[in-house]
DNA sequence: AATTATACCAACCGCTTCGGA
DNA sequence: TTCCGAAGCGGTTGGTATAAT
């Protein structure tokens, strides 16, 4: 398929993108079939890299950047497709709250996930979180909130859904008498989340059963993981300032409506998902913990 | 049924880092 | 060591689909 074949079908297209690119000799917005599939066979007969090269040798009038990215975020074929699983999501969390922003380096460790993808599920899902709590998504008080609600939750679903999820993460009766729980401990019978460890997460769901053997989910740390990322996690230690449990309690207020309850809980799981990851018991003892 | 708001996500932009000459 | 092009990365934008009014 040529070029003109590919330009042809575009401007057959309605789409208000098309005109602009008529005037100019680089093409920009969105992919034609057609190119994808010129992309996609010079890559598979070529391979990846040099990119600007393939862009030429392709017959593409795209910009090397545009091809590398095509490719990665869509046409590679171990691409993983639909919404992020719980485990997918409890990962997300744990990781950003390591890295932060690293977005490259957290998708590296969702196999078959892209920075874009985990970047847009942050934005979309866990900011608007931070939205309806009225809070900034960099701050502490949401960033405990994370760890202190959300993330315990979800390892508690993934346990609930599959029986098997081998959490690294130890109960607290098993937990060595020097290292003291620093979560909340709600209910006593909920997974407790340990942002000491170093390792990441052993995920034995419909994630790792394919990918058992994919080195980016090795548990050994790498140098950034034994790193001081970790010392910026969600400690529940010191308190900021004389407002910040206050504002905790407010968020965890147990007589919050139920629909924007409702929706708060979707924004991290989605509508669909198994249960709320919330309830009323647990929000009011979170109060009665963090006004302590 | 039409309009508006919102959510999602693909793609772009600009800056930084890397690697080879 | 320096320069320069390629690649990588994170932030942002804009189009589309869906929900709400």
């Amino acid at each position: 398929m040529d070029f003109d074949h590919v330009m042809r079908s575009q401007y057959d297209s309605p789409s208000s993108v098309r005109t602009e690119e008529v005037t100019s000799d680089v093409r920009k917005g969105p992919w034609t079939a057609e190119e994808d599939a010129l992309l996609a066979n010079h890559v598979k007969i070529h391979g990846e890299g040099r990119w600007n090269l393939v862009a030429r040798r392709a017959g593409l009038k795209r910009t090397g950047k545009s091809c590398r990215l095509r490719w990665l975020n869509y046409l590679r074929p171990d691409l993983r497709r639909g919404n992020m699983t719980l485990e997918e999501q409890l990962l997300i969390l744990e990781l950003h709250c390591r890295w932060g922003n690293r977005w490259s380096k957290i998708a590296q460790h969702l196999p078959g996930r892209t920075d874009n993808e985990v970047k847009n599920y942050w934005r979309t899902r866990v900011q608007k979180l931070a939205k309806h709590l009225k809070c900034d998504v960099n701050s502490k008080q949401f960033r405990d909130a994370m760890r202190c609600v959300w993330m315990p939750r979800f390892l508690e679903q993934i346990r609930a859904s599959t029986g098997q999820f081998r959490a690294s993460t130890q109960g607290p009766s098993d937990r060595p008498a020097e290292d003291p729980p620093r979560t909340h401990g709600i209910g006593s019978g909920y997974p407790v989340y340990d942002d000491h460890r170093d390792s990441l997460p052993e995920l034995s769901s419909s994630v790792s059963s394919s990918d058992s053997s994919d080195p980016r989910f090795s548990s050994s740390p790498s140098p950034n993981q034994a790193g001081g990322i970790g010392s910026e996690c969600f400690g529940l230690g010191s308190g900021d300032g004389p407002n910040y449990w206050t504002g905790c309690a407010q968020w965890w207020r147990p007589g919050v409506d139920a629909g924007e309850q409702e929706d708060i809980n979707g924004c991290l799981v989605g509508e669909d998902s198994l249960e709320s990851l919330w309830n009323e018991e647990d929000a009011w003892f979170l109060q009665q913990q963090l006004l302590e």
